[in-house]
DNA sequence: ATGGTTGGCGCCCAA
């Protein structure tokens, strides 16, 4: 069966329905990870997605912050939410055809890249810290696993605009890309986009809201990532990030990755 | 070096 999963921050899923269905039109995905979607599971929009083709819509969210949602053309099974930060709704994962799929909205950890003085960047190192046990304990269990979201870190020399400027800069300090390498080598996750497209190459997923001119000054950074483990590495036909979706009409922040994987 | 914008909520917080 070939799968295409999409992962999309959209930064409140009420405002944001229009672009929801460009994606789903455009890319056509058979799930879609939703993070930042901002609302209670009881408000959740859920007859307009089922609208757009989605019929199983999967959701962890609460009031204003984080939340996030699992789209599907397909019915899964096996629905688990995390709780490595308590009250924080930012995981949840499903199962289909015996492939585990993870959606993670990994907090963004403050401004200020200290952990003995910003308790969200504190907070944002023990998240990793909690993945990387848990994506260790999985080892056991040998199997096909995706993992897909807003990890809030661009890990890459080539990931952000300026690697040197950004190395002080949250999503981009070594503890931080550290923190994912070691993740990362837990299960020897593979990256989907860097996969089919050269480290020497600048890649982006986000650009903030606070430049004029997002595609002039191009100050990007790739914070959104489609992972799976080897043995579907054989298995994946493509990935790409939909950098148009940046200049739809009332953008995310964020833009859609897509991968499509033979599972 | 600083400030810039967006969304949700409600006169500020998080990103």
């Amino acid at each position: 069966m070939r799968l295409t999963i999409a992962t999309y921050n959209i930064n409140s899923v009420r405002i944001r329905l229009a672009e929801i269905r460009r994606l789903t039109e455009a890319a056509q995905p058979d799930i879609l990870c939703l993070q930042e979607t901002k609302v209670e599971n009881d408000l959740f929009p859920a007859e307009d997605i089922k609208a757009m083709g989605y019929k199983y819509i999967y959701v962890s969210g609460q009031k204003s912050y984080n939340g996030v949602a699992l789209l599907s053309r397909h019915e899964l099974s096996d629905i688990v939410h995390y709780d490595f930060l308590p009250g924080h709704k930012r995981h949840i994962s499903a199962s289909l055809k015996g492939v585990e799929i993870h959606n993670f909205y990994i907090p963004a950890g403050g401004d200020i890249p200290d952990r003995e003085v910003n308790q969200k960047f504190d907070e944002k190192l023990r998240y990793y810290a909690s993945m990387a046990e848990w994506s260790h304990e999985q080892r056991k269990k040998n199997k096909r696993m995706v993992m897909v979201g807003d990890f809030n870190v661009a890990p890459l020399e080539h990931d952000v605009w300026s690697h040197k400027q950004l190395l002080k800069i949250v999503s981009h300090t070594p503890i931080e890309t550290e923190a994912m390498a070691k993740l990362k080598d837990t299960l020897d996750w593979v990256d989907t986009s860097r996969h089919f497209v050269p480290h020497t190459e600048k890649l982006y997923s986000w650009w903030s809201y606070r430049n004029q001119d997002w595609a002039k000054s191009n100050r990007g950074r790739r914070l959104d990532h489609i992972w799976v483990t080897p043995e579907l590495a054989p298995g994946l036909v493509s990935s790409q990030i939909l950098r148009d979706a940046r200049s739809w009409d009332k953008a995310s922040d964020h833009v859609p990755v897509v991968t499509v994987v033979e599972v």
